[in-house]
RNA sequence: GCGAGAGUGGCGGAACUGGUAGACGCACUAGACUUAGGAUCUAGCGGGCAACCGUGGGGGUUCGAAUCCCCCCUCUCGCACCA
């Protein structure tokens, strides 16, 4: 140990000894519990800057936590490499997408290890390896047999300037997720996978996610958008041959229904449209809607627009005839792309009923009378044939019923959910395991053929389509089944297919019989505590939840879900922006190291504030930080030669006054830090709690002895604080405690237990309130009874004064804590 | 519009089940040591001369409210014509 704090010194020393004993390997071991902590694995697109690093600082506080406590840890790091980055790289810079990914990865990889995070690199990964991505594809396989993979033709999103399909996850706010170019509608042959298979099942274990932010829960809920209601015909009136098929999740206003509409684009419309003149006004309609950017269609107070067609449609219940629109506020997508209207309960309908002048006809009592809008409220029918006098929720059962019976429709249940469309049309991601036979059509590769590997020698010109339809040795093939004339797929995945699955690969990341080992997955799945940004809320924790159910149902894990618990942990900003690269706000890792070291980076993200909120990058907090380990080195090397020359001190027996003091705040530390990390990850207060055990050190060490009896309680409060800052700054700590001349290096020592009777406190302070204020403190011994404190509340100088000719109502006692006396008038 | 979350010193944030509001850190002020100090140490630091007033605003419950209830305001995030 030095006598002055040489950050990088210490760091590059633990670093090597980590490296060298493999300290941070996690073996199975079923005698011990095991920890599996996961932060998101990163997209290695360059480097990585501070705004990254607190995601793998806080997960590493915890894993470093949980070893100490006991557990079998694993925490290991990987790579999501595929991906359009690597591609685009390869068009700007004529650099291949592989060599531009190996590269970043591994300077990535060694900013992590200076960080000291504790991973254990023996079972890293790479999304883009062909022994990844072979099991990937046999799953493909797998789930094409089973109808959950399907490729069909389907109105996608189609972002121009990745030149790709977007599936609807990845569409935010009409533009791409990752390049924000405005998302256009494509007609487009492609592959997608049948997440709505299992909506029902994602939704219901929602409920079941207890370790989950309840945000992450309600967005998922909201995106699977479970609806329940009705279908049924509207026979068209004229054309028995035709009708309108409606969905609404109020059957019981059926009896209010004035006009029904169809979405502009439904198929119906053309066979209803006859007239030559109508059938161009229709025409212009539709192109019309279509020409509308999604900006425009999101626009507030939006007008609906629509289109009275000739034909009419009859309404079941009363056998109404009523006119029939196309109008843009029905969308082709969800439902049946049709809809019966009621202006008297839906806020849109009657928008459009005002404007078009159509009927309105209230079917619910309103409790406040008539209010000029629609009603979605409660209350009793009426104005509606049989189901008049019923509640809302009894009508909606009453008309599904009469539905049934009459074979006209039935109950059903819509979800706002869309198949995942996986196809992209670019190069660098895992191929589809298909070929096209001329003679047997769609193939999928035999499993002995996996896996179909990426071509490295493509050109990549980025003229769109995937290079790989280039590539005649690729795209040329035989058919496995035939024998005959084959061309193979050449859309890749989506790359979030490969974070779908990534964690239960750690497990057993080398295994070359199946995606995973049973016995690696059993043992360590699920995820026991995973930790990302908010931004992944619905995109890959969605298709992570989905991917684990899929493969439970074809026997290759057990569990149901993959992760047991999640933290969100908030953005780094900086200049009231989030850090990084396209906002020119970065705070480089490698200043911040050089400047003050990995260990104050760690620990000035760790205690700006909580990991689930946003934290300010501020340079002043760094030095902060940096001051706090700078004191803390200096006074364990000042009294270095005093304190290893004195005896622990174990028990607080024979402590008095200030010493006894110091040895009940090191176990009160212990105890919070302990509950800080354990129940509610609040780093923050941890720290602060730790800062103010050794402000006490230092004070203490001023005003007595470090060696001798008074010494060993110094001691034990400062290797406590040693031990406790472990998770969060490891290198400094290993250090000071190999100072202090431990035998055991830090690494292997247990987390610190605290003792009860060192809790115990002999005096206790008693706040006095006069009336709810706080008039004065007074100090009693524990064992005073409640009168006797009681006496000493009212007898205190201070209390007296606000007590004089005033009459005392009563006095509330809370043990322990204060005595509030409760005056007259 | 719907859903979720949040408003506390000059700043980041504490106060976990209602019980001393502002822990810890930053910034700031004064002093000490020093050739010097942007190092270190010591002291102070919500507002007000004071009585008192203070947790976005207004009500309420309670002996006691940042914390619980009602109304309102502001901000952040998500979804956004999903029938």
């Amino acid at each position: 140990m030095e006598d002055k704090y040489y950050p990088q010194q210490v760091e590059e020393k633990w670093q090597r000894i980590w490296e060298e004993k493999k300290s941070f390997r996690a073996v199975e071991d079923s005698s011990r519990p095991k920890y599996y902590v996961l932060e998101m694995f990163p997209y290695p697109s360059g480097r990585i800057h501070m705004g990254h690093v607190r995601v793998y600082a806080i997960g590493d506080v915890i894993a470093r936590f949980k070893r100490m406590r006991g557990y079998n840890v694993l925490h290991p790091m990987g790579w999501d490499a595929f991906g359009l980055p690597a591609e685009n790289a390869a068009i700007d810079r004529g650099v291949h997408p592989a060599k531009w990914t190996m590269e970043n990865i591994a300077y990535m990889r060694d900013q992590l290890k200076k960080m000291g995070i504790s991973y254990d690199w023996d079972r890293e990964i790479a999304t883009c390896e062909p022994e990844y991505y072979r099991w990937e594809q046999l799953i493909f396989i797998r789930m094409l047999e089973r109808g959950l993979a399907y490729r069909k033709r389907a109105t996608v999103n189609w972002c121009p300037s990745c030149r790709t399909v977007l599936a609807n996850e990845q569409v935010e706010g009409g533009r791409c997720w990752r390049c924000e170019s405005e998302v256009a509608k494509r007609d487009i042959d492609g592959w997608f996978f049948k997440i709505t298979a299992y909506a029902d099942e994602l939704l219901e274990w929602c409920d079941r996610l207890t370790g989950w932010p309840e945000r992450v829960i309600t967005m998922q809920k909201n995106w699977i958008g479970r609806s329940e209601g009705a279908e049924f015909d509207l026979p068209v009136v004229g054309r028995p041959d035709l009708k309108v098929r409606v969905f609404t999740t109020r059957p019981d206003t059926v009896f209010g229904m004035t006009y029904a509409v169809l979405a502009p684009e439904h198929p119906l419309v053309d066979q209803l449209v006859s007239d030559p003149g109508q059938r161009a006004e229709v025409e212009r309609f539709r192109a019309e809607t279509l020409k509308q950017t999604e900006q425009e269609r999101t626009a507030e107070d939006r007008p609906k627009r629509g289109l009275r067609l000739s034909a009419r449609v009859t309404n079941p219940f009363n056998g109404a005839e009523i006119p029939l629109f196309i109008a843009d506020y029905v969308l082709m997508i969800y439902g049946t792309g049709a809809i019966m209207a009621v202006p008297g309960e839906d806020q849109r309908d009657w928008d459009f009923a005002k404007k078009q002048g159509l009927d309105i006809i209230e079917t619910v009592s309103r409790p406040g009378g008539w209010s000029g809008e629609a009603y979605a409220g409660d209350g009793v029918k009426i104005n509606s044939g049989f189901l008049n006098g019923l509640t809302v929720a009894d009508a909606k059962r009453r008309a599904i019923d009469w539905l049934a019976e009459r074979g006209l429709g039935e109950a059903k249940i819509n979800y706002r959910l869309r198949d995942w469309g996986i196809s992209r049309q670019r190069y660098w991601g895992a191929p589809i395991p298909v070929l096209y036979c001329d003679k047997c059509g769609m193939v999928p590769e035999k499993e002995e053929n996996l896996p179909v590997v990426l071509p490295r020698d493509v050109e990549i010109s980025g003229k769109g389509g995937s290079p790989l339809a280039d590539h005649p040795d690729f795209a040329n093939a035989s058919c496995p089944r035939c024998g005959g004339r084959a061309r193979r797929e050449t859309d890749t995945m989506d790359t979030f297919v490969e974070s779908s699955w990534y964690f239960l690969r750690y497990c057993s990341p080398r295994y070359d019989k199946s995606m995973v080992e049973r016995k690696a997955a059993d043992y360590w799945m699920p995820v026991d505590q995973y930790i990302g940004g908010i931004e992944h809320a619905v995109l890959h924790l969605l298709y992570a939840r989905f991917y684990a159910k899929v493969l439970r149902d074809l026997g290759i894990v057990t569990i149901d879900e993959p992760f047991k618990a999640l933290l969100s942990q908030g953005m780094v900003v900086k200049d009231g922006a989030k850090m990084s690269k396209s906002k020119g706000n970065v705070v480089s890792d490698d200043v911040i190291r050089e400047k003050y070291g990995a260990d104050t980076g760690r620990l000035f993200e760790l205690f700006a504030g909580p990991p689930e909120k946003d934290l300010d990058w501020n340079d002043q907090g760094v030095e902060g930080a940096y001051r706090f380990l700078t004191r803390l080195w200096r006074f364990t090397f000042h009294n270095r030669e005093a304190l290893i020359s004195t005896g622990p001190r174990v028990s607080s027996d024979g402590l008095s006054g200030n010493l006894r003091n110091l040895h009940r705040q090191t176990h009160r530390t212990i105890k919070k830090v302990t509950e800080d990390i354990e129940t509610r990850f609040h780093f923050n207060t941890a720290i602060a709690a730790v800062m103010e055990l050794f402000n006490a050190v230092f004070t203490a060490a001023q005003n007595g002895a470090v060696t001798g009896p008074d010494g060993s309680v110094i001691k034990q409060a400062l290797e406590t604080i040693i031990v406790l800052l472990y998770p969060f700054v490891p290198h400094a700590a290993s250090e000071l405690w190999e100072g202090l001349n431990e035998a055991t290096a830090l690494d292997n020592v247990p987390w610190p237990a605290y003792s009860e009777a060192a809790l115990e406190q002999e005096k206790l302070l008693i706040v006095v309130q006069v009336n709810g204020k706080v008039r004065g403190k007074i100090t009693v011994s524990a064992d005073s009874s409640g009168d006797s404190i009681e006496d000493a509340a009212l007898a205190d100088p201070k209390v007296k004064a606000f007590l004089a000719g005033k009459e005392i109502l009563r006095v509330v006692q809370v043990p322990r804590r204060l005595v509030n006396v409760v005056l007259k008038g």
